[in-house]
DNA sequence: CGCCCGTATCAAAACGTTTTGGGAGCCGGA
DNA sequence: TCCGGCTCCCAAAACGTTTTGATACGGGCG
């Protein structure tokens, strides 16, 4: 059932069809209602790529995802977001998945060029970002999860893992904490750096060293998480506090603690980063973990919101947004030894 | 840059720069790799939804979340596996969110009659799905990970859960457990039904009476495991050994565990069902985890290849697959009291 | 009465591909 | 010489929409 066929039966010109289906105002109110009544009826919908050809608007936003390392628990949450708000618009996503690093470049190139999608979704940034520069090179719409180092505009929203860490550190610091380690992400990652950045900051601000064995990168893993930790135990001094990266982090450090014999808010005390995933709660376990705490699943909302504005036309420059990411401190901190 | 522009400029027809670039036999070597260089040098690249509409095929697949229950930790290994595969082909995912439960059925139908993919996947299915009475009714190619109850034909990749649940049942009873406990997934789901059914099976082997208290459904997260678990270790007798759904469910039974002051492995058994999610690793946790094991992200995969034997005209009849699930025993199974 | 304007409709062009149906030009065999 | 077949290429149709430019029809107004 197409166009030409449904107005055929209709005893009416494609176009006044067309018009009637998309709500243009030059037609009568009886034919649009007749129209509206026999579409239904005939179960016609638009052909997709016929219309998209015709508009060229797509209604879709790509995301672009590596297969090695691309795909994490908070994949899914930020795409439950993303997905969920998008879809009131009828918007779809289009995911494409690149195994070799190498092809990232180009898949991007690819989908944009070929008008696959509307716009993009970017995630996981370097400071000095080359997708980044590869879209604003072709002028072509985006919103960046996260934040790179450029000065030139672009629409972002990220949460302040700087603050976030900042604050946590100081927490365990003014509870009497000296020997503080941090377990951050993957090297090169924006909000890596950033959480460094706010680990040292707190360090500085009180006049403690940073010492650097007690500083590691690694996936958001548990077992990135147990080795780590179970490493710095070993040490002398050992550390008194740990700041996780992820939740998934803060499984494997509890159990590295709990295998060296010593007791998460007692002996040890540990804040973690928490995405908010639906299927691991920080306040239900034991003992309760401190979080610093930033839905990530929201963040997918927000920048389907975003991206309207986007395309709306809204200069980039207006669409910054950083979110505080609030501390929640529950049993697995304690006061430390000074 | 379209068609008719690099035609032009290389002075030959649509036509034959079209069938150059498809690798149509009919054109002269030199002719192809002439055009091929100029396309490549212009950055030519075919408009997809004007391919699309000329030929018909898409070159997109389809699946559908809820927004409430249907991102999950699974998602995005499931999505990792498949898109990877699928991104050898240059075939894209289309994801489409649903909030309202009300809608799925009519977002499903859409995506087929506006043509805007050439296969779906279905997944988490109940024996008597509607979706797939749908997609059988329209005749539309889709692959289901899962099975239903249905003896009509359709294209289906599952795991064994029915055999896995009852080894791991069975290796409980051999090993002296009578107080066995199942936490298992939502109810009305076919592998839901499945595991109760080998789990039933088991015990009726052995002679067995089933304890309606203590088997219970819910979400997989470890809050989830965490409550049921905690619930039944009241009761007396209470349960020696749990079959845990999921690894995020086996972490809330090993806190409930840890809580009533046992020791999992020693006083209580713990079989968890694995995913084999690379950032919760079984094997390396404390205890380890003994875990009926399939790799979802291998489903994935494995689903992909399917859906291009769906596409390729392969009767559906013949595309059945039941994969049987491993048992790895580790530390937290140890022998029961009788 | 003639003119203009708003309403409601239409035929045809446009979007950028693929595919259909030919059609030159050339070579070899009859 | 003629013809069939092969190689290489082309003009135009087709895909199913949206959008452009026009047009018929009344009615109000001068």
């Amino acid at each position: 059932m197409n166009l030409k066929e449904l107005a055929a039966n209709l005893g009416l010109s494609q176009t006044t069809v067309s018009r009637a289906l998309n709500g243009y105002p030059e037609v009568n109110e009886a034919t649009r209602t007749r129209v509206a009544e026999a579409a239904s009826r005939l179960g016609y919908r638009p052909n997709a790529s016929a219309r998209r050809l015709a508009t060229g608007r797509v209604g879709a936003v790509g995301i672009v995802y590596s297969a090695s390392d691309g795909y994490g628990p908070h994949t899914s949450e930020f795409l439950g977001g993303l997905g969920s708000r998008l879809g009131a618009d009828e918007i779809d996503i289009l995911i494409s998945t690149v195994d070799d690093p190498a092809e990232e470049l180009a898949t991007y190139r690819r989908a944009i060029v070929s008008k696959k999608v509307d716009a993009i979704v970017l995630h996981a940034p370097r400071p000095d970002d080359t997708r980044v520069a590869l879209l604003q090179d072709l002028g072509f719409p985006f919103v960046l999860h996260g934040r790179t180092n450029t000065t030139r505009s672009l629409a972002w929203l990220d949460i302040d893992n700087e603050a976030a860490t900042a604050r946590a550190t100081e927490h365990l610091i003014q509870t009497g904490h000296r020997d503080i380690a941090l377990l951050n992400g993957p090297r090169g990652l924006t909000f890596t750096l950033h959480r460094e950045a706010g680990f040292r900051q707190a360090l500085g601000k009180h006049g403690l060293a940073l010492n650097p064995a007690l500083m590691a990168n690694g996936m958001f893993s548990d077992e990135t998480g147990f080795r780590l930790a179970q490493a710095m135990l070993e040490r002398r001094p050992r550390p008194t506090a740990f700041l996780a990266g992820s939740m998934m982090t803060a499984l494997g450090v509890f159990r590295a603690i709990r295998s060296a014999g010593l007791t998460l808010g007692k002996d040890v005390s540990m804040i973690a980063h928490d995405d908010v995933f639906p299927y691991l709660n920080a306040d239900t376990m034991v003992p309760s973990m401190s979080t610093t705490r930033s839905s990530i699943r929201a963040a997918g909302g927000r920048v389907a919101e975003l991206l309207s504005q986007v395309l709306a036309g809204k200069p980039a420059d207006d669409i910054h947004e950083l979110w505080p990411v609030e501390m929640v401190l529950r049993e697995s901190t304690g006061p430390g030894p000074h």
